[in-house]
DNA sequence: TTATTTTCCACAAACGATTGCGGTAGAACG
DNA sequence: CGTTCTACCGCAATCGTTTGTGGAAAATAA
C-alpha cells in the first residue's frame, strides 16, 4: 500500500476500527488502554512505518523540539565549533536546531527572528551581528517569554542568560604578555566599537600600558572590521604612519591572518622585525609559518554551555527564571608569531 | 495589553467584531473583503505586531518553508561554504533551512532524516555520511514524493537530483599534472572504499599512470579517512615503505594538512625531497608555507545550485519531475608545494 | 416594483495530534 | 439481584490558519 502522503493516526484507527484517541493514547503508553490494544497499535504503527507528524504536535502543544540558532557567519572557525557544541547538546537532549545567520546585518537579524519566531522555535541562542544596534527584536522574544541566551557577542541591555569570555582580561593579559616579551611599540586592530568583545578587548590592551606605566599611542589603534580583509586594510593604514610598531594585537584571527598575509608581502620579517598576535585559536593559525600567538577561546565549550542554559531555561517550570552570565576562561597559547 | 502569548488571527477577530476567516482573507489581500475592512485589519495587525503562525500554517498548507540540509560535518570548509550557498539561495526564495550534521554516522544520519521529515520540510538537500552503507532511509524519502538533493557525496542508486564535480576526471588531470611535473614515484592517500568520491578520485589517479604508461606502485595508495588525522597516519605508515615516494596526492585538502604537519616534523622538505597536493582549495592551503597546490572545488556553487534545484521541484506542478545530474567543474591550482 | 447580480462577510470543516470528560461494559461487592 | 467500582474506550474540543460554501444586504437591471 504504497500511501502517497504520510500515515497518520487517523489512518491506523481506521484501519483498525479505533478512536484516534485511543491510538494516540496506545503510543503514548496511556494506563487507559489494555496491553491487547496497545500492543496491537504499536504493531501497526511500526510495520506502516508511521511517525508522528512534529507540526500538528507543535500546534498542539503550543511549542516545538527545535531550538533556532543565529550566527553572523557559518564559515568562521569560532562558530562552526560553536555550532557543534551546539548541536551535540540539543541533539542529546531531542531537539533540533534551526541555523540561521545574520550576515553581520541589522535587517536580516530582525527578519530571522521573525522567521524563526513563526516557527514557534522553543528557545532562542544567538550572537549578535556586527551592525546590529538596536536589541529590540530579542527585547520582544523576552517579553514573550521565550527563553534566549547570548554567547560571545552578547546584548548588555536585555536580560537573559549570557555565555561568555572575560575579553578585557584576555586582551588584559594578551598585551602584558607582548610587554613582557619586551615590545615597545604594540598596535591593536580593533574592531567596531559598537560591539562589547571589541570595546572590552580594546580597553583591557589600553589599561595593560597604564598598569605597566608605558605611554599608550592612540595612532596605533586602527579600527575596522573583524575579517581578514579587515586585516589586511589595517596593516595598510598602519605602513602610513611614520613608525612602525614592533607588534600587532589583533581583535580576532581572521584580522591577524589578514595582516599576516600583507606583512609576509612587505619587506617585513615575522616575529623579527614585527610580531603578530591574534584571538581565537583558530585552526590555521597554528599551521602557518610562522605560527601564531593566539588566544584560546573556547568555542566548542560556550556552544555547549549556552545549550545546556538554554534547556535548563526550556526545562524550568518555576515562574521565574534566575538568569546567569557563565564566564569561560581563555588561555593565551604562546606560538612562533611572538 | 502586554499578552503573554502571541496575537491570533483570533484575537482580531474579536476585538474587531469579525470572523476569523476575514481576518484571515483580509490579510491575504481577498477580493472578497472590502477595502476598508481591509484597511482596518492590517492596521490592526500591524499595531499589534501580529505575525501568523507558521505552523498553523504548515499543518493547514500540508508543508512548511523549510528546508532540511544534511552535512557530515560543518566545520569543513567545503560544507560550510556549500551551506552559505544553500543558505543564500533557499533565503531569497523566502525558505529557512535546518541544518543537521550526521557526523559520518549512519545511525545519526537515519535519526535526522526522521526528524526532519517530522518536521516536514519541503525538501532535503543532503551530503552522505562516510559511513553509511544503505540509502533505505533516503529512498523512503522519494517514496513519500518529498523532493530531494544531493551533493557532493552523492548516491548513484537513488533517481534524485544530484550536483558534483567530476572527481575522476580531477583526479586524473591531478596525478597527470605531477607527472608531468616530473615526478615519478606519486603517492595516494585515498579515502573510504565505499565512498564515490574516493573510488573515482582512486580511478583519475590510477588510470592516469596507464595513460603515460607508467608503471602503478599499490603499496603507494594509503587508504584512510577524509581528515587531518587520516592524513597523519597515512604520512606515518608511507614511512614504513622501503623507498618514499616523490609526490603525495591527498583524496581531500584535511587530509593534506595533516600530511604536511607531519611531513614538517620529519626531515623531509616540501617540494624538494616531496611534493604535496591537496584535494578541495581550503583556505588554509594558500596560507600554510609553502602553499599547496589543490584542486578547486566550487563549493559555494555546488550549494547555490542544490538549493535553486531543489526549490525547483518544490515548485514543480506536474506530475513527473524530470531530475538531472549537474557536474560542476574543477580547477587546478598550481601552488609551492609540487 | 420585482428580479437578478454583486458585494461582503460568517459558518464550519478541515490539517494531525492531544486530552478532559463521559459512557458502556463487565467484575466485584453487599 | 441490585449497586458500586474498575477497566477500557469514544466523543468532542482544541491549537491557529485556510478555504469552500452559503447567505444577507446592497446595488443594479428589468
Amino acid at each position: 500500500m504504497i500511501n502517497k502522503g504520510r500515515v497518520t493516526i487517523k489512518d491506523i484507527a481506521r484501519d483498525l476500527n479505533l478512536s484516534t484517541s485511543t491510538v494516540s493514547r496506545a503510543l503514548r503508553n496511556h494506563p487507559d488502554i489494555s496491553d491487547a490494544t496497545k500492543k496491537l497499535v504499536v504493531q501497526y504503527a511500526n510495520e506502516n512505518d508511521y511517525h508522528p507528524d512534529a507540526i500538528a504536535q507543535s500546534l498542539k502543544n503550543m511549542r516545538t523540539n527545535t531550538i533556532g540558532v543565529m550566527v553572523p557567519e557559518i564559515k568562521h572557525d569560532f562558530f562552526s565549533a560553536a555550532l557543534n557544541g551546539i548541536e551535540d547538546v540539543t541533539y542529546a537532549a531531542g531537539f533540533t536546531i534551526m541555523v540561521c545567520k545574520s550576515n553581520e546585518s541589522y535587517e536580516r537579524e530582525v527578519l530571522n527572528t521573525r522567521a524563526l519566531l513563526s516557527n514557534r522555535v522553543a528557545g532562542f541562542i544567538v550572537s549578535i551581528a556586527q551592525n546590529s544596534i538596536t536589541h529590540d527584536h530579542f527585547q520582544s522574544l523576552k517579553d514573550k517569554g521565550i527563553p534566549l541566551v547570548f554567547f560571545d557577542r552578547i546584548a548588555e541591555d536585555i536580560e537573559a542568560s549570557k555565555v561568555m569570555i572575560d575579553d578585557y582580561e584576555a586582551a588584559f593579559k594578551a598585551t602584558e604578555y607582548l610587554i613582557n616579551k619586551g615590545y615597545k611599540k604594540i598596535a591593536h586592530f580593533a574592531g567596531p566599537d559598537n560591539m562589547i568583545i571589541s570595546r572590552e578587548r580594546h580597553n583591557g590592551y589600553k589599561d595593560a600600558f597604564e598598569k605597566n606605566n608605558i605611554k599608550y599611542d592612540k595612532n596605533y589603534v586602527i579600527r575596522g572590521g573583524l575579517n581578514e580583509e579587515d586585516g589586511m586594510i589595517a596593516f595598510q593604514k598602519l605602513q602610513e604612519l611614520p613608525k612602525m610598531p614592533d607588534a600587532i594585537l589583533a581583535v580576532t584571527d581572521p584580522v591577524a591572518i589578514g595582516a599576516f598575509v600583507q606583512i609576509n608581502q612587505s619587506k617585513l620579517k615575522i616575529p623579527d622585525d614585527i610580531a603578530l598576535m591574534g584571538f581565537s585559536n583558530n585552526a590555521i593559525t597554528s599551521l602557518v609559518s610562522p605560527s601564531i600567538t593566539t588566544v584560546a577561546q573556547p568555542a566548542y565549550e560556550m556552544g555547549s554551555t549556552a545549550a545546556k542554559m538554554l534547556l535548563e531555561e526550556i526545562h524550568y517550570k518555576g515562574s521565574y527564571f534566575q538568569h546567569r552570565t557563565e564566564v569561560l576562561s581563555t588561555q593565551l597559547i604562546e606560538r612562533e608569531s611572538t
